[in-house]
Order: structure tokens, then C-alpha cells, then sequence
DNA sequence: GATGAATGAGGATTCATTCAT
DNA sequence: AATGAATGAATCCTCATTCAT
């Protein structure tokens, strides 16, 4: 159990009873997800959970509150998980274990890395708080313990050392690679040659690449026996 | 000259005259990146040309149409330029070359990211026909590239063998690092903790990073002797 | 005791438990006489009163309901009042003694006066019912007292003999200056140079003037002996 | 000429062409004068004129600059006359001609005190920059020509001494009188007897009756040889 | 080419009221 | 007697678009 997942079932798992709050925050995080902030109507979000659009006003106090409800269900179990990648030790969790756990948890929360990407791109005011979360819980350890391994020994054949400078382009780097293959989901698909990149066997083959990639990028972390699969 | 950067220069260059329909894609492509097609006002358009509403009537047919000419003007020599590098010869334009020439692009027009994942995440209805020509002028030329450096020789020191199914989403993850490096610069700058992405030198540094992540990601395709910067 | 005060005293008094029931009519007589029937929301009666805006509707049907028993007990009391002075024998009670009483109603109920004004401009209908009682009980009888007053000596030095086509206005205007008085505080309160109009000084001092403007204009029904205060 | 009646007269007079602007701010302020601001509806205001609802942002950023527009055409003339009267030298202008001058033009715009009165019950919040205007304009002098009036000659028979505590009451109390016979109109046909208060001999009566009335509470500013109309 | 004015559709929000619990 | 949830109607306002000038 991580503390993940549980977030959205409140009353466990999928076609049950939840509670109208619960299925007014699923309506809204597609919509938001796939309209944006702006772009996504109350109505369509009351229409979605098949109540009245005036009725949602019982619930939150406006659309601004839902998206505050959606981030902080949706976006700050993601924040967390880094915060447990990023303080885990070393030997207990290697860094492509990592991506493999964030990209799982996108998997099944898709459209969390499009709130993301939406937010991001109208100026990033709304997330801006949740997401100075995740540097303070994610980057500034990741790049403390990226630094580690390159200070250690960049002297292994086929391994990069990087600059400081460089080390936070290479966590942008990861960041993009991670959520841009969920958020351009459409640009993908066409990439792909039409395979959904949602399917299961896609998502795997995506873990396997950030496998591979993470081990050519990232210096020195991982038990010298992994043998790639 | 590439035939690139005179995209914006209807009337040659800066501060001259323009014609309004160029102002008003000037306006348009800044609106549409920031607020997307949805959020971004025809009212604010023709704000930001200093006209009236009505009177973008006179140059477009409706928004849809300002937003066509738009894609059309700022995308298309993006398409043009992918192009141009999928069908060159290899000896002439190794890969790192062009993510740099790719991002030099983008660092003039940093707006065009931003339409495109506005675009994608919105479902990419209105792009894909611009995407798929996109799709056919370069991601099929390279794979084909990329595939025959992996067939030749794929026992190189520290270069990477990928599986058929592997290259595209190593296409995948060179387009979302080059593109959402410009396209969530809020979240980008963030990162850098509080460097502009934009500024001269942080440009720099990504073309390089860029290049260093092409030699390590990308099989063989360079001459030997180069040494890193 | 006069039957007046008593009115809002369900359980007697001031800070002890009253009936739920009371307690919306108190928040009401507030907020309608702030708002008026239309600006005062059921949902901020129920807030005032400490319920659920639902609960009301277990005490009342509906915000006219809600609306009359308000007048029903704060306006009847006043019209009673006025009846009684209406009706006294005029050795009993003489008219500026009847001011008096008036405005020390007013005083303790300063919401009616609002109440009324607020009602009047809506165009009276609400308050129709309820001031023709007033009418029948005040006004009718109040004119032929003073028609009395007037026909009996109009030759005292200093005293006004009005015609019966004025006396009618002679009623308007005491029932401006001391409704309007209480009912637009705010703008009394900037006249009187930041003084509140509410404070028992200030309503000494209108009960004085009052009294000196009825001698003037009032026709002759004080006993000769009377000095200025 | 006073310049107080053109400003209703755009194109000069009744029913001609009028812009819709003028014709927005005629419907207004009789919609604020019954319904006050709150209860003023766009789309009733917009019918009025004969115009949908979203016209009347082409004129007005909103409800408010409306009613900011309204006060400002409607509201400003009163100020203004009543600065004139203020200041004007007493022989030119005595009292009881000033209440009829103000009459005079309640009578033509009587929605202006109705306007007043929604303004002074809500808290006189919008309408206290213009009111204070109006303090300034008016009240001071007023009170600074009573006091002269008083100090001068109380021995006069018949005149009222008034301390320089009481003349600002009797400032509100002809107030009251003269806006209350206006706005309260439905109130005061009811003791009128049904007699309609804005019929032009209603009016006359009204002026003759403040003549009288000012006759007998404003002291000794009069050239004595006056004789009651 | 440009504009002021007009408009229907829609968007968020408020409100009085109802009803099952 | 109280409440949470639901709702239709109405509120102010925005938007893309049209049209006469």
C-alpha cells in the first residue's frame, strides 16, 4: 500500500456508490484535463455526474474550488510519490524503479500530467503553490542525489557526468519525457502509428524505454547485475 | 537563410510597417499559446492590434480562420524545417545539428510549443491534419534514419540498440524534451530555480544538454571524431 | 405599559431563549429593512438566525410569509399605537406628547421605519393592507382632530390655521420628519456631521425639536401653559 | 434657463429620437427609482428600451456604471441647484422660493428621490460621494445662512430660534419633507384620499403648504411685506 | 477597411423552494 | 424540528458574429 491509489475510492474502487463529491471531482478532472480550466463549463461538469449545474453549488463553493478539490486528490498524491522516490535511500530504490512507479501511477491516472500541462501553459499561477510543493518534496532531492552519483565516479564507460548546471535540465528532461508521453497522449497516438498509448502493452513498453533511457542518462545508481530486460 | 525566419517578416524585419493581417496573427499566436483556441478572445486580438472586434472581419472569416492562418504561417516552417532535416543526408546533418537548428527555431518562436500542446491536449482535432503532415515529412523519414544506424552497428561502446518498436518513442521523447522545454516554461523556470528559459545562455545550455543526450540516446550516426563541447 | 413592547418579548424580555420562530422574525425585520423583501435572502435570515435555510420552512411558508408576520408584528404595534393616539381624548394626550411616543417607539424599533420606506418604494403593495388599517385607524381620525383644532381659533398669534385640502399634507410631512428620521440614518447621520442619529442624545434632541415644530404648525390644541423646554 | 432641465435633453424634449444611450438611462432610473439597484434587472432595463440585455453592454461596462450614470445625469442637477440656492445672496433668493425651486424639480424628475431614498436605506454606500457633494454644496451653507438668520432677529413675532444644535435637524426634517412627499408617493395618496401627489395641483398645493411651513420654522429671512399666495 | 451597435447562445452564480432522511 | 441535496428560474455578464454606416 502506498497511499496512492486509495485516494479516489473513497468507497473502493470502481462502478460503486460514491459519494456525489467524489463523482463530481471524476467529471471535472477529465474536463479540466481535456478543456482546461477555463474551457471546461459547470454544466458539462453537473451534466457528467447527472445532476443539476446550480447543485454542484452544494457541494463547492464555486468552479475554482473544484479545481483547487481536483488538484489536491489528483496532484498531491503525485507529489507525494516523488517526495517518497526522492527520500528513499539509494539501494531501496533505484532511479528507474522510480520512473517506473510514477509512470504506473499516470497509467491509471492519466489525466492528471494534462491538468498539469494545462496549467503549466495558461501560466501556472493556479498550480503554481502545489507544485512549488514538489520541487521543495521532489527536484532539490533528486538533484542533491543526481549530484551524489556524479560526484562518485563519472569514470564508468557509458555513463555521463553532468554539471550542476546541467543536472536541473536533466530532471526537466525526465519531467517532460514522463508526463509528455501521457498529456500529448492525440500527438503520441499518431506517433505510434496509431497504437494507443494507454494500451497496457504500450505502457509497458514505455517503462521498458525510460528503463533503458534512465540507465544511458543517469549517472551511476544502479546495482551493476541489472541485466536489461 | 532557411526559409524559416522570414515566416513573420511579411514586410522584411522588426519595427516596420506591417500589414494588419500580419498584426493580427502577431497578436493571435501570443493569445492562442497563452489561453488557447477557446480561451483566447477574439475582442482581445483585436485589442492587442488596436482595432475593432468587428473589424477582424474584414481580414478572417471567424476565429477558426485566424487560427488556421496561424498554424499555417508559425507551424508550418516548423513541418518545413523537420523536413528538410528527416531527408538530409546523414553526412550533412547529424542528429544533434538538427536539435540545435530545432531549438534555435523554437527560442524565436516560442509561442509555437505552446499551440502545439494546446492543440494535442485539446484532443488535437484541429492540428492533426497540419500534425500528420508533420508525421509523414519527418517522423517516418527518421525511424527509417534511426533504424538503419541501429541495424549497422549496434556493438558501439555506450550507443544504445532500439527495437523497432522502441524508436518511436524515442521520436516521442526527443519531441517532448525539445518542445516542452518552450511550452511549459513557467514550470521549466521552476525547475531552473527561476532562471529564465528563454534568456541567451539558457538556451545555450539546452542545446548542449540536447546534444550530449542525442550522442548517448541516438545510435551511431556521428562521425567519431567529434568531441564533445 | 402600553402593549407595545411587549410585541417582540414572546418569552419576556431580552437575552433569555425565544422561540425559534422569534428569532427568524428578528433577523428578518433586520435584513429586510436593510435590503428590502427582494435583496434579503433566505439563505442569510437562516445564517442570521444560526439554521439551515431549509428550517425555515418549518416555521414559516415562505419568505412572504416570512415577510408578513414580520409587519404583523413590528408594523401593527405602531399602527395600534397611533390608533390609541389617535382616538385619546385631547386633554389626555396632547400632540406633541403624541410625537413623543412616537418617536420613542421608532427609537426601540428602528427597523420599522426603514421597513415601511423600503415598502413604499416598491410601490406598497405589500404595506397596502396594513397601512389602510393605519389610515382608518390614524390618519381619518387625526384630520378631524385637527380640523377641530383649526376651526375652533384661528386668531392665536403664531398659530397656523391650515385649510382641509392641506391638512392631509400636514399628516405627509410629520410623518416624513419622523419616519425619515429613523428610516435614512445614513444620510441624517452625514447632515448632522458624523453624529449618530440612533444615540439617546440625538433622539432627545429630535424629540425636542419635534415637539417646538408641532407648536409652530399645529393649530392650537395645547394647553396655553405650556413653556418650552 | 437654469441649466438644470437640459440635461434629460439630449435632442431636446420628449418624445424624439433620443439616443439609446440617453434612452438606457431614461428606463434605468425609473427601474433603480422602484426596484432600487438590486432589484433593477438588466434585461428589464434592456426591455424597457427595446433592446436584448447584452446591448446594454455596449453602452455601460455594467449595472453599476448604469446606475453611476444615472446619479451622474439625474442626480448631479439637484447638487447643483441646490449649491445655486446655497449661495445665492438672500435677497435674491428666499427660502421658501428655494423649496419651491427644489419642488419644482422633483416634480419633473420624480424618481430622484426615490433614487435618494433606495440609496440612503441600503447604507448609502453608492450614492456617498455624490450625497457628500451634496453636504458640502448645500448643508453648510444652509446651515451657515440659518444661523445668520437666527442670530439676527429672534425676537420677531412668530419666529423660531433654533440652537445651532437643532438647525441641522431642521435640515433633515425639510428634507424629509420635501423628498418624502416624492418618494413615498404611494403612501401619500393613501392619506391623500386617492388623490394622485404628482396631478399639477397636488404640486401646487404642496409648494403653498412648504411656503407656510417655512413661514412659520425658518427664521426672519424674509422681506416682510410677503403676503401668503 | 474600420466601426458602433445589436444579438443569440452560453457561462458562472444566486435564489427560493422542495423533499427524503 | 432540522438538514443536505437537488432544482428551475433568474441574475449579471461574455462571446463570436453580423450589419449598416
Amino acid at each position: 500500500m502506498d497511499g496512492l491509489h486509495d485516494s479516489t475510492a473513497g468507497a473502493s474502487g470502481r462502478g460503486e456508490r460514491r459519494s456525489t463529491r467524489d463523482r463530481i471531482l471524476d467529471v471535472a478532472v477529465e474536463l479540466f484535463a481535456e478543456k482546461g480550466f477555463v474551457g471546461a463549463a459547470m454544466r458539462d461538469i453537473a451534466g457528467g455526474v447527472g445532476i443539476n449545474a446550480a447543485s454542484l453549488y452544494n457541494h463547492f463553493a464555486g468552479k475554482e474550488q473544484i479545481y483547487e478539490a481536483v488538484l489536491e486528490r489528483d496532484l498531491a498524491p503525485v507529489i507525494e510519490l516523488l517526495g517518497q522516490i526522492a527520500s528513499a535511500p539509494e539501494t531501496d530504490l533505484s532511479d528507474y524503479e522510480a520512473a517506473d512507479r510514477v509512470v504506473e501511477h499516470f497509467a491509471e491516472h492519466p489525466h492528471v500530467p494534462k491538468l498539469i500541462y494545462h496549467d503549466a501553459l495558461a501560466g501556472g499561477e493556479q498550480l503554481s503553490h502545489l507544485l512549488e510543493r514538489s520541487v521543495d518534496a521532489f527536484v532539490a532531492p533528486a538533484l542533491r542525489a543526481l549530484e551524489k552519483g556524479t560526484d562518485a565516479d563519472g569514470a564508468d564507460v557509458g555513463e555521463v557526468e553532468w554539471s550542476s548546471e546541467e543536472l536541473p535540465l536533466l530532471v526537466v528532461a525526465f519531467q517532460n519525457m514522463i508526463l509528455g508521453y501521457f498529456a500529448l497522449a492525440p500527438l503520441v497516438r499518431t506517433i505510434l502509428g496509431g497504437t494507443d498509448p494507454l494500451a497496457e502493452e504500450s505502457i509497458e513498453r514505455q517503462k521498458d524505454f525510460l528503463r533503458r533511457v534512465v540507465r544511458r542518462l543517469v549517472p551511476g545508481r544502479f546495482p551493476t547485475n541489472v541485466v536489461e530486460s
